[in-house]
RNA sequence: UGGGGCGUCGACAAGUGGCAAGUCACGAGGUUUUGGUCCUCGCAUUCGGAGGUUCGAAUCCUUCCGCCCCAGCCA
C-alpha cells in the first residue's frame, strides 16, 4: 500500500487515480512507517445550521480518507454551545450526510456525551496548575489579552492557589455564579506571539438549556478545549479541519500534552471551499432564511444540501465536484461552472428526456387532418438505448418554443422563420407558409406551416435533413405545470466584492428566481412524482418539486440548464 | 508593524533537482433527429519578482513583493 502512488498506471490499470493531495500522502506515510495502523476521521457539525456544499467537501475528506484507507470515520457532533444550537439542525445533518452516500456506521457521537470526562480532565488540568480560575468580565480578559504586537498581561487571578481554583471550579459547575461572570482558563502564555495560546478560556458559564442534556452543566468547554478531547476519547488519528484552525494547532496540541488523553490525534489543516456567486458562511445563509429572501434552507438557490437536492441535483454530481476540486492548501474560488459541469455530466446519463414548451407560441399545420391524433415513437434516452421509448400525441395544432421563431431571422439563426423546413422532434418537417399577428401590436400569434407527411418520425425519405430540430408539445394533449428558473443567487462571482457599507443582501440577484406559470408539457409526464428528475429537450435538467409539487399541478425546478451555443452566438452578435 | 500560512494557465490542481499532468472555462473543426452529448485539435518556452547554487531549478539558497488567518467567555 505504501508504494502504491509510485505505480504507474498500466494498460491494466487504467483506472484513474483520484487527484493527489498533501492529506493522502501524509496518511500513507504514517501507514507505512506503523505510526498509524487504522485511520480514523471526524466530521464534527456544530448543529447551528444546515450542511453546504463547504461541508461536503470536508465530508468528502473526512469521509473519504478513512474509507480508502479501510478506516471509519465518525459523525460528532459539536454541541458546545446550546445558546445556538438546535434539535432541528441534528436530524437534517444527518439526513444529509447520509444522502451524500456516507455511513458512519455506528460512530455516531456528541460532544455533549463527554462533558463528564471533560470535567474531570479540566481538574486534572488544575491539579497540575495548568488551570485556573478568572474572575476577569470579557472586557477586561480582552484589555489583558494585549495585541497583535503587543504582549498581554497575566491576569490577577492567575495564581490562585490549586485549592481555590478547584473549589471556584467545582462551584462554577454548581452553577453558584452568573452567566459570563467566571472562566477556567489555560495557564499557558501571555507573551506568547500566537494569541491563542494566551491564557485562552477553556469553560465559560452559560446558564442555558442544551438540547441534549438539559440543564445537567452551566459550564461548557471552549472549542479548543474540547475539540482534542474529542478526538482523543474516540481515538480519532487524523483531525481535519479548515485552514483558519492552523493558528490553534499549538492549543490543540498543547491540551493533549496536558490532560491523561487514551492518544494523540494529529490535526491537518486544508482550504476550504469558496465558489464564486456563492455566499458559505452559515452565518450569512442564516440570514437569508430568517429574513426571508429565500424559502428557507431548502430553498433551490441556496447552496445547502437539502437545497441543491431540491434543486435536483445528485450526490453523485456532488461527490464527483469534490474529488474534481482537490485538497490543497491554497485560498481559493472555484467557478461555479465547474459544479454545473458535474451535474450535467451526471444527470445527461441517468435521466429521461422529455418535451416541454415554456413559452408557447400555437402552430397550426394547415395540411394536417383535422381532428386527428398520432402517438409517435420518441426515444427516452439517447445516451442510453435501455431506457426505452414512449409516446408522443402530434396533432394540427402545436405549441412551439416562441424563441423559436423569428420573423426576420439574423444570420446563423436555424430555426422556424418564414418560407424554412425543420424538423418537429420525433415527428414531421414542417414549412412555415405564414403567420397571424395581433393588429394592435403586431406580435405574432400563430405560425401557420405545412407538414410533409413522407418525414413522419423525422426522417426524410430523399434524405434532406433541416438544420434546426426543434421540441413541441400537441396544445390539445399537452399538460400545464408550474416551472421555476433558478439562476444564481448573487449578481457577482465574489460575494465579498461589495460596495462601502453595504453587505452581500445587496447583490442578491432580483431574477434569480422566474416563475413561469403555465408551462406546456407532454401528457407522459402527468404522472410525475416529487424528486422526478428528467431534461426537458434542449432546454435543461429539471426536476419535480419535492415541496410544492401536487398531482394535477405539478412543479418543476431547472436544475441547471443546458450549454447554449445559440445563445453564445447572439451574444457575440449583439 | 507580532505570529501562522499561501503564491504553477481565466478557474481548480498535479509536480518535491532532469527539462510544466489532468479537469473546468474558452477557441477552431467533425459527428448528430437536442445549436445537447460525443470526438479531434488548440490553449503556461514558463511556475509572484530579482539574484544565487548546479551540467541542469517550479522544485535548493538569499532577498523582495502580494494575498489569507489570529486580539469571541463562537466554532
Amino acid at each position: 500500500m505504501a508504494d502504491e502512488k509510485n505505480t504507474p498506471p498500466t494498460s491494466q490499470n487504467p483506472e484513474p487515480e483520484k487527484p493527489a493531495n498533501f492529506i493522502r500522502d501524509i496518511i500513507v506515510e504514517e501507514l507505512a512507517s506503523g505510526k498509524v495502523k487504522k485511520v480514523v476521521t471526524r466530521f464534527p457539525p456544530e448543529p447551528n445550521g444546515y450542511l453546504h456544499i463547504g461541508h461536503a467537501k470536508a465530508i468528502s475528506i473526512d469521509f473519504g480518507m478513512a474509507m480508502e484507507f479501510g478506516g471509519e470515520c465518525h459523525l460528532r457532533y459539536d454541541d458546545t454551545n446550546p445558546s445556538k444550537e438546535d434539535r432541528e439542525y441534528v436530524d437534517a445533518i444527518q439526513q444529509d450526510v447520509r444522502w451524500l452516500g456516507y455511513d458512519w456506521g455506528k460512530h455516531l457521537y456528541y460532544a455533549s456525551d463527554y462533558f463528564q470526562k471533560m470535567y474531570e480532565w479540566a481538574v486534572h488540568l488544575i491539579k497540575a496548575g495548568k488551570a485556573y480560575v478568572c474572575d476577569l468580565p470579557a472586557d477586561q480578559m480582552r484589555e489583558y489579552r494585549g495585541t497583535l504586537t503587543q504582549p498581554g498581561r497575566d491576569s490577577p487571578y492567575r495564581n490562585r492557589l490549586v485549592d481555590e481554583n478547584l473549589d471556584l471550579f467545582d462551584r462554577m459547575r454548581k452553577g453558584e455564579f452568573p452567566d459570563g461572570s467566571r472562566t477556567l482558563r489555560a495557564k499557558i502564555d501571555m507573551a506568547s506571539p500566537n494569541l491563542n495560546m494566551r491564557d485562552p478560556a477553556m469553560y465559560r458559564i452559560v446558564k442555558k438549556s442544551h438540547h441534549r442534556q438539559g440543564d445537567a452543566w452551566c459550564i461548557y468547554p471552549m472549542y479548543d478545549w474540547a475539540q482534542g478531547n474529542e478526538d482523543a476519547i474516540e481515538g480519532v488519528t487524523h483531525s481535519l479541519c479548515s485552514l483558519e484552525f492552523e493558528n490553534h494547532r499549538p492549543l490543540y496540541d498543547w491540551f493533549l500534552q496536558q490532560a491523561p488523553v487514551p492518544c494523540t490525534p494529529r490535526q491537518i489543516e486544508f482550504a476550504r471551499l469558496n465558489l464564486t456567486y456563492t455566499v458559505m458562511s452559515k452565518r450569512k445563509l442564516l440570514e437569508l432564511v430568517q429574513e426571508g429572501l429565500v424559502s428557507g434552507w431548502d430553498d433551490p438557490r441556496m447552496p445547502t444540501i437539502s437545497g441543491m437536492r431540491r434543486r435536483g441535483f445528485t450526490a453523485e454530481a456532488i461527490r464527483s465536484f469534490c474529488e474534481k476540486i482537490g485538497v490543497a492548501k491554497r485560498d481559493s474560488m472555484v467557478e461555479v461552472a465547474l459544479l454545473e459541469h458535474c451535474v450535467r455530466d451526471d444527470l445527461n446519463k441517468r435521466v429521461p428526456r422529455a418535451m416541454a414548451v415554456l413559452s408557447p407560441l400555437k402552430v397550426i399545420i394547415d395540411n394536417y387532418p383535422e381532428g386527428q391524433v398520432e402517438d409517435l415513437d420518441a426515444v427516452n434516452n439517447p445516451e442510453d438505448p435501455s431506457m426505452g421509448s414512449r409516446k408522443v400525441p402530434f396533432s394540427k395544432v402545436l405549441f412551439i418554443e416562441k424563441d423559436d421563431f423569428m420573423l426576420d431571422p439574423p444570420k446563423k439563426f436555424y430555426r422556424l422563420s418564414p418560407g424554412r423546413e425543420v424538423r418537429l422532434r420525433y415527428a414531421y418537417f414542417i414549412t412555415c407558409s405564414g403567420v397571424e399577428k395581433d393588429p394592435a401590436t403586431g406580435e405574432v400569434t400563430a405560425v401557420h406551416c405545412n407538414y410533409d407527411p413522407a418525414t413522419r418520425g423525422g426522417a426524410a425519405p430523399d434524405g434532406r435533413s433541416p438544420k434546426s430540430t426543434m421540441h413541441w408539445v400537441c396544445a390539445e394533449r399537452s399538460i400545464s405545470a408550474e416551472v421555476r428558473l433558478y439562476d444564481y443567487l448573487l449578481t457577482k462571482e465574489d460575494p465579498n466584492d461589495v460596495a462601502e457599507g453595504m453587505d452581500f443582501k445587496s447583490l442578491i440577484n432580483p431574477k434569480s428566481l422566474v416563475v413561469v406559470k403555465d408551462a406546456r408539457l407532454e401528457p407522459s409526464l402527468a404522472n410525475a412524482k416529487g424528486g422526478d428528475k428528467c431534461q426537458f429537450e434542449r432546454l435543461g435538467y429539471f426536476c419535480v418539486d419535492t415541496v410544492d409539487s401536487k398531482p394535477g399541478s405539478l412543479v418543476f425546478n431547472r436544475t441547471v440548464s443546458l450549454r447554449d451555443t445559440w445563445a453564445r452566438i447572439q451574444k457575440k452578435q449583439s
